[in-house]
DNA sequence: CCAAAGAATGGAGATCCACC
DNA sequence: GGTGGATCTCCATTCTTTGG
């Protein structure tokens, strides 16, 4: 028993102990963390359960864990944080903190992107801490965003000045052949972060896993990054709304129910879940049917617009995710396809490709390979759960509904 | 009309598997 | 066992829309 590092780069992994107290820690392993068994069938199931249920709906970067239980887990990113890209990592987050796991965000404040006429700064979208605030009001859990260290404070007005022009204005940490790739260890944010990650691992060591994390987010240094964060929010919002907030529309739920009835018999009667809302919060996408980034941003409205409690049965709103141009009708709605792509045939194809690439249940055991018979063992008891794609994962977990042009899947409890 | 923000797409890298 | 195609995932650029 001890300490254990779940990465999927090692770098990473070696510069979080490196600069935490884990650094003094002896009985410390270092384990590669597979991300899905669609995307890694060899090895997937030989992650430990509780890791499993983390990854259940997407695979942060690092996770660290302590006498076979999660302590926190951490997300990089060196996007530009506008629109909805700032979100695209958010159902790992939330998988996260749904798990009772601190999560720690590492973002810019803002990058540096040349487009055709103009060198700018893209500022993060500023909704991602009111994301990350609902969902620590509801679990009481920290989910954290700390600035990836950047040239923004000092060259905001002249980017083009900005000493780390060829990284869009990012510090990476100096000791690039040991750290490749990770944020500069000297930036403010992240030696606030290596702080924050010491609270969790001494209220860990003093009050054991479980009690440790439910303590951590009274901890000094972290109820004044919660307060900062706020702040920040409440700077940045102004009076206008933000993406993925204006792909949105509200709608009465009877609105939803007519259009459910066009894919179903007169006989046939809607459950009494979506029914039990008087209105829904439908996400507008006119994309091809695909995963990044709608699959975050969808789990972000969750939190942002219909959960009130821990589960998705607590829901104000209903949440429905709808693919292609949707109009609201006097008393239903209309989805039109404009793109490639956007049939539900589309979504039933990536269903049964999954399926038949991954699921082995199907087999005889003198068929089995000897790498196969847990993974066998594994479906036998969650059938494809960690088997489909992505975000099949995540739509279905999130969505109280999806629709089409041509049809829909929805929950009746 | 231009700049900023938003929405959507394309592409790279990793891995697996069928086939030779 | 080498190789090419298919799949999955992540990254972030590019195209589109909006607002002053």
């Amino acid at each position: 028993m001890g300490y254990r590092i779940w990465y999927s780069t090692q770098n990473l992994a070696d510069y979080i102990i490196d600069y935490t107290i884990l650094a003094g820690e002896v009985n410390i392993e270092k384990k590669k963390m597979y991300e899905s068994d669609a995307n890694n069938a060899k090895n997937f199931h030989s992650l430990l359960d509780h890791i499993k249920k983390i990854l259940y709906l997407d695979a942060p970067d690092l996770i660290v864990e302590k006498d076979l239980e999660p302590i926190f887990s951490i997300e990089i990113s060196t996007e530009a944080g506008t629109g909805h890209n700032a979100f695209q990592r958010f159902a790992r987050l939330a998988a996260s903190v749904e798990n009772n796991v601190p999560s720690f965000y590492i973002y810019p404040e803002a990058s540096i992107v040349h487009r055709t006429n103009s060198i700018t700064w893209d500022k993060i979208n500023p909704l991602i801490l009111q994301a990350l605030k609902k969902a620590m009001d509801i679990y009481q859990i920290p989910a954290l965003l700390y600035y990836f260290p950047s040239d923004f404070n000092e060259y905001q007005d002249n980017p083009h000045k900005s000493p780390n022009l060829q990284s869009k204005g990012l510090k990476f940490d100096q000791n690039f052949l040991i750290y490749s790739g990770c944020p500069d260890s000297t930036g403010i944010d992240m030696v606030d972060m290596f702080n924050a990650m010491n609270s969790i691992l001494q209220e860990v060591s003093t009050f054991g896993v479980i009690d440790g994390r439910n303590r951590v987010i009274r901890s000094h240094n972290i109820v004044n990054k919660v307060d900062e964060m706020e702040a920040i929010y409440h700077a940045r919002v102004g009076d206008r709304e933000w993406s993925p907030l204006t792909s949105t529309i509200e709608v009465p739920t009877s609105k939803l129910i007519n259009y459910l009835s066009n894919f179903h018999t007169n006989i046939y009667n809607v459950g009494d879940l979506l029914n039990s809302r008087e209105r829904t919060i439908i996400y507008c996408v006119n994309a091809k049917f695909r995963g990044d980034p709608y699959p975050g941003a969808l789990a972000a409205i969750d939190y942002l617009k219909t959960r009130q409690g821990k589960t998705f049965e607590e829901r104000y709103f209903n949440l429905v995710l709808a693919w292609g141009k949707v109009e609201e009708t006097e008393d239903s709605l209309s989805i039109e396809s404009t793109k490639t792509d956007q049939d539900i045939s589309t979504f039933f194809t990536q269903v049964e490709s999954s399926e038949n690439r991954s699921n082995i249940l199907s087999k005889s055991f003198s068929e089995l390979h000897n790498h196969e018979i847990s993974r066998y063992y594994m479906q036998v008891r969650y059938g494809s759960m960690f088997s489909k794609v992505k975000h099949i994962r995540v739509y279905s977990y999130f969505a109280d509904a999806i629709l089409f042009h041509d049809g829909a899947l929805w929950r009746d409890g």
